[in-house]
Order: C-alpha cells, then sequence, then structure tokens
DNA sequence: CTACCTCGAGCTCA
DNA sequence: CTCGAGGTAG
C-alpha cells in the first residue's frame, strides 16, 4: 500500500511548447482487472499538431467487451482479434511519447493505467509530467456542476461525436485545453492560485442568530452558552447549535469561563484525542475545579433538555 | 483569534 | 485531488 506508483510523473500547471495529448480506452475502472484496448497520441509543438499514433490492443481477454462497453465505444471483441499485443503497443506508444508532457482531460486517471501497463509489460514505470485539464477545469469554472469531458465540451460549444474513442478524445482533450488557455489571462496568477495554501476557514457558530419566533425566556437553553467536542447523533454542530440558539441560548467553538455547558458527543474514534479526554472536555474539568458555573453534560442529557421544552 | 493536521466524501476516467 | 468539518497548539 506504501509507496504506490513512486515513480510516476507530477502533475504540472505550465504552458508547455511541445506537449503530447493523450487518450486511452479501457474495458473498466479497475486497474488490477481492466485492461487498455486502445491508445491515442497527438503530438503538437508551437501550436500545430505534428504527428499522430493511435492503435487498438488485443489484450487476449475472450470477450473483454461487454455489450455497455460495445454500445459507448463501438469497439467490438472482433475488432481487438486483429490488434497487436499491448507489449508492442506499449512500447510504439511510449516511444512516439518520449519525454514531452502529457496532455489530456482526467489524465491522472489514464496515467495510472498506464504506469500500471507499463511496469506489467516493459518492466519499466511511466514516469513523464503531465497536465490535467480536469484541474484546469475546476479552476477556471468553479461554478459549473460538473467538470466532465462532455460539460466542458458543452460550455465551449465542442462537438462531441465519438468520444470514447481514443483519438477523437485526443482532439476533444486538444480543444478543451486550447480553450482554457484562452481563459488564464495571467500566467504566473493562474499557477500560483494552484500553490495556494488551503484556506482553514471555518464559520464560526457564534454568529448564529435565532431562526424567528419567540423565545422563551423559562427555557433552560435561555442566555446560556453551548460549546460541544466530539460527534453529535443529532446531525452536524451547526444544526445542533442552530436549535441551542432558537431557544434562546448561544454558542461557541472555544471553552472560556463565559461557558455554562459542555455537551460530550462521540469523540473515541478520533485518533487525535489522546487519553480519552478532548482537549475542550480537560479545560471545561479545570474550570469547573476553580468555580466556575460550568456542567458537563453528555450528549443524551443535552437531547433531553431539548425535548423539555418542546 | 490564527495556523495547521487529518479523516472521509465526492469527483472523474471507459 | 479538493474541500468540509472535526481536532490541536500557541
Amino acid at each position: 500500500m506504501e509507496n504506490i506508483r513512486k515513480d510516476k510523473g507530477k502533475s504540472i500547471v505550465a504552458f508547455p511548447d511541445n506537449f503530447v495529448v493523450i487518450d486511452i480506452v479501457v474495458t473498466g475502472y479497475a486497474f488490477i482487472d481492466d485492461s487498455i484496448i486502445e491508445v491515442a497520441a497527438h503530438k503538437y509543438s508551437d501550436g500545430k499538431k505534428i504527428d499522430e499514433f493511435s492503435s487498438l490492443i488485443n489484450p487476449n481477454i475472450t470477450n473483454c467487451i461487454d455489450e455497455y462497453l460495445h454500445d459507448l465505444t463501438g469497439i467490438t471483441n472482433e475488432m481487438l482479434l486483429d490488434a497487436p499485443s499491448p507489449k508492442e503497443v506499449l512500447t510504439d506508444f511510449f516511444s512516439f511519447i518520449g519525454n514531452d508532457v502529457v496532455v489530456g482531460h482526467c489524465v491522472n486517471f489514464d496515467i495510472n493505467f498506464l504506469y500500471d501497463s507499463s511496469l506489467h509489460y516493459l518492466n519499466k514505470p511511466f514516469t513523464n509530467d503531465y497536465i490535467d485539464t480536469l484541474r484546469y477545469a475546476r479552476k477556471l469554472l468553479p461554478d459549473l456542476p460538473h467538470h466532465r469531458m462532455p460539460d466542458i465540451c458543452d460550455y465551449f460549444n465542442i462537438k462531441k461525436e465519438k468520444y470514447h474513442r481514443a483519438n477523437s478524445g485526443c482532439e476533444l482533450s486538444y480543444q478543451c485545453y486550447s480553450n482554457f488557455l484562452t481563459l488564464v489571462n495571467d500566467k504566473d496568477a493562474f499557477i500560483n492560485s494552484f500553490k495556494k495554501k488551503r484556506s482553514y476557514s471555518r464559520s464560526s457558530l457564534k454568529d448564529l442568530s435565532p431562526n424567528l419566533q419567540v423565545i422563551d425566556e423559562n427555557s433552560p437553553f435561555f442566555n446560556k452558552t453551548f460549546v460541544f467536542t466530539g460527534k453529535l447523533k443529532a446531525g452536524t454542530r451547526k444544526e445542533v447549535a442552530q436549535t441551542v440558539v432558537d431557544h434562546g441560548g448561544f454558542c461557541t467553538d472555544t471553552v472560556s469561563k463565559k461557558v455554562n455547558y459542555l455537551v460530550i458527543g462521540a469523540y473515541e474514534d478520533y485518533s487525535l484525542v489522546k487519553d480519552g479526554k478532548s482537549s475542550k472536555h480537560k479545560k471545561a474539568e479545570k474550570l469547573k475545579l476553580d468555580g466556575c458555573d460550568i456542567e458537563i453534560i453528555s450528549e443524551n442529557i443535552f437531547y433531553d433538555m431539548l425535548e423539555d421544552c418542546e
């Protein structure tokens, strides 16, 4: 399990003058059980296609194309009978690609398949760096609900016929790639947008406001401040916090002197929590010893309190 | 507060 | 891969 495909190339964001668009057709998504039955590669230099390669592959597995796959691709079992062996095709295919950067949509998937096949049939890894237009799509068109190949083609008005064949897959990937490049105004900014550290912004429970309705001043929640730790059975923390607020209470993310209740959910399965108590739990116990008005209650007691004021 | 870690879900590929 | 939602430490 460790260090799988350790010599695999990197997924890069770049604007190379020379690259090779690739696409493959496989019998399914399982890397171990399924086989590559077609490959294609289109070589580009300074914006022009200068060469191309494609071939079916005979994996030597009888009837490896079922009805579904035939309907999808148009490839038949008979067509594969005359095709060369994986070893022959892959040798020529990798030789054609050379050391160029590889481009494709969700090409990470193709790379993984090719890596495994290369190891298996040629006894060497596939190490080329690659540009995955799926990453570009998600970055440049964040509002699109999906970023599958047909979605991207529709967005750019690219005609997609028989795109489940390797050659047309290359063609479509290239068109998508070109269109994405036109959307990039500032190359450095684009590259940097992939390097940005992820933000850890968390919507705080403090800012929740009551959902409407009249607030019962006699409710045990009224003007009381709650903090949660662990996973709650009743739903997400925010949802539970909302009900507290609706009953006139407050919620925060941190335990302090102003907190009246700490609700203990399930956190045994959190690997981060050592010696059985979360940091919030320990802090609350300390505050209680110091004489603060803070109650540590179980999740179930909390739900009982909720029921009592329905 | 802010910064960083980690687990899991959803996405995408024929 | 990316992100949301949990955690921790300073």
